[in-house]
RNA sequence: GCCCUCAUCGUCUAGUGGCCCAGGACGCCGCCCUUUCAAGGCGGUAGCACGGGUUCGAAUCCCGUUGGGGGCACCA
């Protein structure tokens, strides 16, 4: 049997990193076995649905290289592959349970659900649906009051519910019983219960991989596999990220939570797959920077660890740094270019590529690398020197420094890095008998801006004569 | 509150009864290199949550405690 996986996100905002994770660890164990991966849109809640989302997890998942083998937006034998689109699909299952007496329909108002709630918490009881509904005609129900005139369907969950299952990752797990939950809205939709359980038995999906948060509804699916005769497919409940304080990640506490944060912040793809394919997971070797090849060709379930891993940014910026600095420097220089090119930033693509190789081995991210040479790109009008690296450097002794400097440099005919350190080192180190250090910390002050820059006379090189002494005249005060 | 689930350095992890007075990586600290910052090199800090068992022997097995996490929606 060949594994058809799938992710089945719901566009209800910036795609989050979990999707990326869980299409990694879906995709590395196709690829291993020689299966289809399915991407689906779960867009069953109209409430939370967010337009431009779905367009946001294909541009995010292609960034990452996790592509799919069928999906919305690339078609395939079982489309389509948008929840909303296959409403016509899951009414006859719906209809299927209620004749079967296996489902029934429920005319209790929000409110009523939520005072029974409230109730049922007070009194210290287990929460749940009470079941008023059960049995009764909507006449019936109407005379208790409390209804409404659109009313849902639930399952009916019996005494003798399996609690029990085993997962791929897990073993066996149990589960809490579960209440008569929902499978179909007032407005008509189904619940993700009833969709997944419907679409993933259509689609053929063998494998089930989603989050640790669903291992406490896998019984009502498991029933719902049952009643409707659908063979039930194996579950791999993955363990959640989690923000510093261990709680589940969250874009409220944690940026990285968005994945497109990530393309922001200047990570570079395969550097963040290679990271979560770290998260959770032990290594498949003793190496530890390693590609999606690697990750998929000894990918095992039991290898994932059941405790859910703190997002660790330390060791991403790390990672980045290393994939950053294996770049050959043609292929550094094309990815800063195209990253400046969506900043502010987006400065002459010449002076980006002549002042790529200074800042390669200097970084963690692309946007720190444009933000390293900022100095250089911006327009000479904008240009302006950070204040407490001028407080610092170009008060008394660096005004000497400078001093020593502008005439050192201003009859320079050929201004190349070499030159001008063989001119700032006769001048100052040699002429005024100052530590580099010393001598050249208020030139980059003047020249950069800030007392962290590149190499400062390659700097200047690029900058140029001009700009360069510019700059200096009006660090003289 | 009820149910479920998990537990090795700060973080990611190796470890499945003796090879472990616990190994690696990130971070952190120190030193070297050095025009700043990085990068690189070298060294260091730090952990089996606790208490009972089982066993000749426990990080590894069992029980309990504590702690963490998740779920308890007409959200996924």
């Amino acid at each position: 049997m060949t594994p058809r996986l799938r992710v089945a996100p719901s566009p209800t905002g910036d795609p989050h990193v979990g999707t990326a994770y869980m299409s990694l660890f879906n995709l590395g164990f196709v690829r291993r076995h020689g299966g289809s991966f399915v991407l689906r849109i779960e867009d069953t809640d109209r409430a939370r649905f967010q337009a431009d989302s779905e367009q946001q997890i294909y541009d995010t998942l292609r960034w990452l290289g996790l592509t799919w083998d069928e999906g919305p937006d690339v078609g395939g034998p079982y489309a389509p592959y948008r929840q909303s689109e296959r409403l016509d699909t899951y009414r006859p299952f719906v209809d299927q349970l209620l004749a079967a007496g296996h489902a029934y329909r429920c005319w209790c108002s929000q409110e009523r659900l939520a005072e029974m709630r409230d109730r049922q918490r007070k009194d210290k009881l287990p929460t749940g649906y009470d079941r008023l509904c059960l049995g009764k005609t909507e006449a019936e129900r109407r005379a208790l009051g409390g209804a409404t005139d659109t009313p849902v369907v639930r399952m009916h969950i019996p005494d003798d519910v399996a609690l029990t299952f085993t997962d791929v990752i897990r073993g066996e797990v149990s589960a809490p019983r579960p209440d008569d939950q929902v499978i179909l809205k007032a407005d008509g939709f189904p619940t993700y219960h009833l969709a997944v359980v419907v679409d993933d038995h259509l689609m053929g999906i063998t494998h089930v991989v989603r989050g640790e948060e669903w291992i406490s509804s896998t019984p009502k699916h498991l029933l719902l596999y049952r009643w409707l005769g659908f063979q039930t497919p194996q579950f791999a409940h993955m363990p959640l990220l989690r923000n510093t304080d261990k709680s589940k990640i969250s874009k409220r506490k944690n940026p990285a939570a968005r994945l497109s944060w990530f393309r922001e912040q200047g990570y570079l793809p395969e550097a963040l797959v290679n990271f979560l394919a770290l998260l959770g997971y032990g290594q498949p070797g003793e190496e530890e920077i390693f590609g999606f090849e690697q990750f998929s060709a000894s990918f095992e379930w039991t290898r994932v660890n059941t405790v859910g891993p703190v997002f660790d940014l330390d060791k991403l910026n790390w990672l980045n740094g290393q994939y950053l600095r294996e770049l050959d420097g043609e292929q550094f220089t094309r990815r800063l270019i195209e990253f400046a090119g969506r900043t502010d930033m987006n400065g002459d693509p010449n002076v980006i590529a002549a002042a790529a190789p200074l800042v390669q081995e200097r970084v963690a991210t692309l946007l720190q690398g444009v933000e390293l040479i900022r100095f250089l790109l911006v327009a000479e009008a904008d240009f302006t020197v950070e204040e407490t690296a001028a407080a610092k450097q170009l008060g008394e002794p660096g005004q000497a420094v400078l001093a020593a400097a502008l005439p050192a440099l201003e009859p320079l005919t050929d201004w190349t890095h070499e030159a001008i350190e063989h001119a700032l080192r006769t001048a100052l180190v040699e002429g005024l008998g100052l530590k580099p250090g010393k001598a050249y910390q208020p030139l980059r002050v003047a020249v950069t801006g800030t007392t962290v820059s590149p190499p400062l006379f390659e700097s200047m090189q690029i900058l140029g004569r001009d700009r360069s002494l510019a700059r200096l005249r009006a660090a003289v005060s």
